[in-house]
This record gives structure tokens, C-alpha cells and sequence, in this order.
DNA sequence: TATGAATGAGAGTTCATTCAT
DNA sequence: AATGAATGAACTCTCATTCAT
């Protein structure tokens, strides 16, 4: 078989599982994992209902394989912006700026994240964690640990303090108007935070 | 009818009722309100299955009955901690860790309250927030417009700085290990935050 | 609870549960388990969809329940007729007298014994061989050990000679015709299995 | 096109077909029809899902297809070791040993035709009884009307007869153990026959 | 008031079948 | 001829809700 051919294919099951992976963050975002319909993730997808079970076992499956890509989405968001900034504060700055941003920009994610974070399902949870630990561990060392070699932080233990962080931005960025807006803007809450962690004389 | 058997039979009532809420919050709290099983709430109770319905006309009713029931008892747990303190330190100390006692003395209550809070039927998260008002208004006014008052704190908006207070307390206060523990110390929480608010010259 | 009351919805409860299993083995014998339809033996059995999982916590389960009853009815129905004869030839003339009879006029229950006894699903075959292990035994003894015990059939292990007559009951009492008619009659069926049997000097 | 293309092409296609139906009475014969799955068939063959159907029209056609083949291929099986003996008994003797023979190296097209023929489908059933019609006829003449004639087998409706042992046949020969083994042994099922339908004077 | 049998809408999942490549 | 993505009917099972007792 030639092999632009296989390409074609392909590209062609790639794109299928894209757009029902972007209608499942959707669907899961706005009802929940248990109100969410397989069927109409299908459809709205623009598929007949039994295609997602093409791609994904079970429902439980596409749930995890979604919690693993929005994860590394969100990571890829934020990581980038992070390690621009040469100033342990610049970096807290700009990664509650790029997380507010994602929020803003990939609604349906956060929102997914959210839900799934604090939710009642701890396989889904125990997931999530597993998923989330590299920006965790990116708030820990390139942020809370880079400013305390830099003096600019005082002392304390990064994984703990990273926890408070990662807390305080799940928090606030979830905090929403109905319009998507993020209530509190980025820079106070950058702001409480830097104050927080500063070294004072 | 005399008197008394009148208050016979609402004492039994409220009982029963009692006995349903407090099976309820457990089953919503571990479920999730999709999950949840109505029947096996009645039988948790010590119920038939059909009982729950003598009571509550529906599963939404029970679940809305419950979060303001959950939202009034959390808020007498912790006010009452709050006021006893006349400085504004102390009155934030406080009301982390009676917050963080709450957690670990209600686990039930404490993850209805986050999953409800950050999940994914709008209703009911409306109806939380509107029970937690009260809450989010003791922290406005008797912690942060307290210090401000006091020269304690420096100056900010009461309603956002209380809002970044509640996420803190929230957020930090969901993270327990599986014996239902919180994970970081309601004091490591308290200084963060007190560092934050402080009044620097 | 007054006692004539609870007999009341006990009698209720098993005249449903009745109904159901009634239903059940028209639709599985008509049908095979594999294409049987749950819902469909509820709505024959005059219930809504649901209903049989009321009494059955699975298809499987049912199927289960109805073998073990099957087994019994049909022994009942064989047992008595076969030890009311004194002589070994007359009993087994009567065993397949009665077989034949069973047969006739419960022709959904011997469908379904045959369909399952030689169907494909292996756990319902075993459960049928256990179901059926008293009818075994009772050609075993009660007819072929009898026999040779009174000397009139010939010396055999009873029970390889039971298995061949099981054999010979259930394959010719299968074969019926569409009116539910049995192709051959017990008596040429007897005829057969006692020549086979006798001692010949 | 030239003759040679053709054939070719006819020999592929054969060779597809084949392989395709082998791998159908294995699954038809383990699961039943209405579990057997056709995707899997296809596959078990070494083809692509689809495959199948450039072949059979339905999964009901390649059953029928099926039934034909395998009542073909017994009747060859069996047909030929009869007639090589020329004693009435020596043909009875021949045919159980056969049979059972076939049982043992056909495992999967012996469940095959036993599940078929005692399963619920009548459409099957009745194409079963078409296909085995021709060794039916064997059995009553060249065996029973042959044994007759002889004045070895005493008089009897060779139609009824055939039938009887048919049913013999069928029983014993579909009780296997796990290992495929057949639990009686032909030479007891025949002695079993011979003595029922030996002349006595 | 409490019971629990009955209801029936709805969900996840399977798979025979089609058809463009 | 072979492929395998897509379809959608159909099925098992769950459970909120009703209501006669």
C-alpha cells in the first residue's frame, strides 16, 4: 500500500479523535463525568452514537486518555512562559498570568480540571495528580526553589509551599464570571502571593 | 388534638429527617450527587426505600435542603471561634483552624461542600455560594475590614482579599490523605496568608 | 404488622415472581438465552420494563433460577409416576411415558431443557447437569440397578446404562413435530430400550 | 481474460472462503450463532473486519452456508467406512465408530451440528435436518432395511428405526469431557443398538 | 407515617452491516 | 479483492419516582 495513502488514513483517524476529545472536554466540563452523555459527545462530534467506542474502550477510558492530554495542554501552556523570566517573582508573575490566561482561552479544560480535581471520583483524581505533577514539580523548583537560591524568598519547604500556590491559582482561576471571565485579575493575586513568599529584613 | 402530641410527632419528624440528611450528606459527599442513590439513603437511614420522598419531593429538593443545611452548620462551627479573638491575627488564625478542625471533625460535610462548590451543576454551586455568604461576610468584614481598622493589614478591597481568603482556606483544607487528615497545617496556611495581608512600612 | 397481611404481599410477591418465570421460559426456550429479551419477558408477563430486575438481579440470574426450578418440576413430574410400578420393565416404560407426557404438556420447559442441556453456553450446561442429577440417579437405581437386581436385565454399569438412556429419553422426546407432537411414541421408544436391556439366556 | 487468470483468481477466492468458514464454526460452534461475532471470525481467519462480507451477504448466510458444508463433509466421513462392511451388524458397528471418530477429530463441527440442532432457531434447525437428510437415509437403508433384508435386525418402519438411532448417535456422541474425549465408547453404544434390534427367536 | 412493588425513561455498550478507498 | 471507519438499532441494567397498602 503506498504510503501517502496510510498517511491520509491516518491523519483522517487523528482528526476523528480530536474532535471527539475536544467534544468530551466539552461535554464533561458542563455536566460532569457522570451526567456526561457518550452518545451526544459523539454526536455533537458529528458522528453517529456508537463511534466514540471506535477510539475508546469505555467511557472510564476516555475520561483518563482526556485527563492526560489536557494535563500536558496545560502544561505546554504555562512551562513556556515560565522559564522566560530570569526574576524568581517575574516567573510567579507570569505563570498566574499564563494560567489565568489558559482559563480564559480553553474554558472548557480548566473547567474540566477543575471538576475533576475536586470531584467525588478518587481514580479520577488520583489521575489528575499524576497528570498535574510536572507543573507541580515546575512551581517547586523553577519558581518557589529558583527564588529562594536567589535570596528573594524566604525559606521554607518548596513542595509545601508549591501546594499553597498551586492551590491558590486552582482557586482563583476557577472562580469565573458567567461570561468566562476570570473575577479576580492575575496580577493581585501575584501580588498576595509575592508578599507572601518575600524574604523580609 | 392535645398539645403534646403534637410535639410527639414533629420531634419524630424532625428525627427522621434528621437521620435522612445526615445519610444523604455522607452518600452525596462519597457519590457525588449523579451517583447518589436515593433508596440507599432512606436504607442508610434505617428507612425503607420509599421514605426519603415523605420528606423531600425530590432528589434536587434534598440536595439544595442540604447545602443549606451544611452551609449554616459550618458557618456556627467556625463564627463562633472567629469573634472570640480581638485581634485580627488571631481572628484569621482562628478561623483557619477551626476551619481545619471542621474538615477533619465533618469529612462528609467538608467534601460535599468542595464537590458541590467546584462541580459542575451551576444550580447548585449558586445555592452554595449563596449559603456561604454569610461566611464569606464574616471574613470580609470581621477578619479583613478588621485589621485594615486596626492598622493591622494594609489597605485593599475587603470583598477581593476575603474571596482570596476563602479559596486559601478551601483549597488548602480539600487536600487531606486517605485517614482525612489535611495535608498542610492550618498555622503554615495562617502565616502565608498573614504575610500576605500584613502592612508593611 | 398483622400477619395476614404481610401473607398478603408475600403471596403477591410470589405470584409475580411466578408470572415472571412463566414468561421467562416461553422466551428463552422460543428464543435461546442469547437472543431472549428481558424486557420482553416483563411486558409478556404483563409488568413495565423494568420489573424483572425486581426479582433477578440478571439475566444470567434468571437464567440460573429457571434451570434449578425446571429440574425440579420435571422430576417431580417423572418421579412419581416411575415407583409406582413394580417390575423394572413397567418403570421404565413409565419413565418415558411420563417423559413423553412431560413433554407434550410443558412443551416450553422441555425446550428449554434440551436447548440449554445442548446449547453452547457451558455454564448453563453444568448447572443443567446438576439440576437433572436426580433424575439421573433415579434411572440409575431406581430403574436399572432395580432391573438387574430382579434379573431381568442384564449385568451393566448403571450408570453408563443411565447416560444412555437419558440419552435416548431426551433425544427422541425432542423431536417433535409443530404441533409440539413427539415424533415417536414412548412405547416404541421402551420397546427398544427393554430389548436392549434384557437378559437374554 | 485468459483461462489461466481465472483460475487463479477462483483458487484465491476458494482458499478465502475456506479459511473464512473454518474460522466460523469455530466461533459458531464455542459462542452459538447469536454470540459469534463476525468481525471476529474475520479476523480469526486472518482477514480485515469487513472481509467476510465479500463472501456472505449476512451472517445468516454464511450460517446456512455453514450447515451445508459440515452435514456434506459428515456424510463423507461417515458414508464411506459404512458400505466397506458387509454385515448388517459390522455397518451398525462401523457407523458409531465413525461417528465418534468425527466427534473426536472435528470437535468444533460436531458442537456445531449438535447446538444447531437442538438450538432454538427453527430456520437452522430445519436446514440442519435437510442437510443431514442424506445420512439419515444411509442409516435406513443401507443399515437398518439392510439388516432387515439380511435377517439379522427383526422388522421394523426403517424410517422410525433410522430416526432411534440417529438420536443414539447424536446423544451419546455430544457427551464429551473437556478434553474433547467422548464419554462412551462406541463399541457400548453399539452393542447397546444391535441387542435392541437383533431377531429374537 | 412508612413501606416497597412497580414503573419507565435513559444510559453505556455491542456489533452486523455498509461503503469509500 | 480487501480494508476498516462509520453507522445506528437494539439490548441489559439502573434508579428516581409513584402510589396502594
Amino acid at each position: 500500500m503506498p504510503r501517502y495513502k496510510q498517511d491520509t488514513r491516518d491523519n483522517a483517524m487523528n482528526e476523528t479523535r480530536t474532535r471527539l476529545m475536544s467534544a468530551a472536554v466539552i461535554e464533561f466540563a458542563s455536566k460532569g463525568y457522570a451526567e456526561a452523555n457518550i452518545n451526544r459527545i459523539s454526536e455533537t462530534a458529528g458522528f453517529a452514537k456508537g463511534t466514540v467506542y471506535n477510539y475508546f474502550p469505555s467511557k472510564q477510558a476516555l475520561m483518563l486518555a482526556l485527563i492526560t492530554k489536557v494535563g500536558a495542554f496545560h502544561l505546554v501552556f504555562i512551562g513556556e512562559q515560565v522559564r522566560k523570566d530570569e526574576s524568581a517573582a517575574g516567573r510567579l508573575e507570569r505563570f498566574l498570568a499564563a494560567g489565568f490566561e489558559f482559563v480564559e482561552n480553553h474554558p472548557a479544560e480548566a473547567r474540566f480540571l477543575i471538576t475533576t480535581l475536586y470531584g467525588a471520583d478518587n481514580e479520577f483524581k488520583m489521575a489528575m495528580y499524576e497528570a498535574y505533577l510536572p507543573m507541580f514539580r515546575l512551581v517547586g523548583e523553577d519558581i518557589v526553589t529558583f527564588g529562594i537560591r536567589q535570596g528573594v524568598f524566604k525559606e521554607s519547604d518548596p513542595i509545601r509551599t508549591a501546594a499553597l500556590l498551586m492551590t491558590l491559582y486552582l482557586g482563583t482561576s476557577s472562580n469565573v464570571d458567567q461570561g468566562g471571565k476570570v473575577w479576580l485579575k492575575s496580577s493581585e493575586v501575584a501580588q498576595f502571593a509575592l508578599q507572601a513568599l518575600q524574604k523580609i529584613e
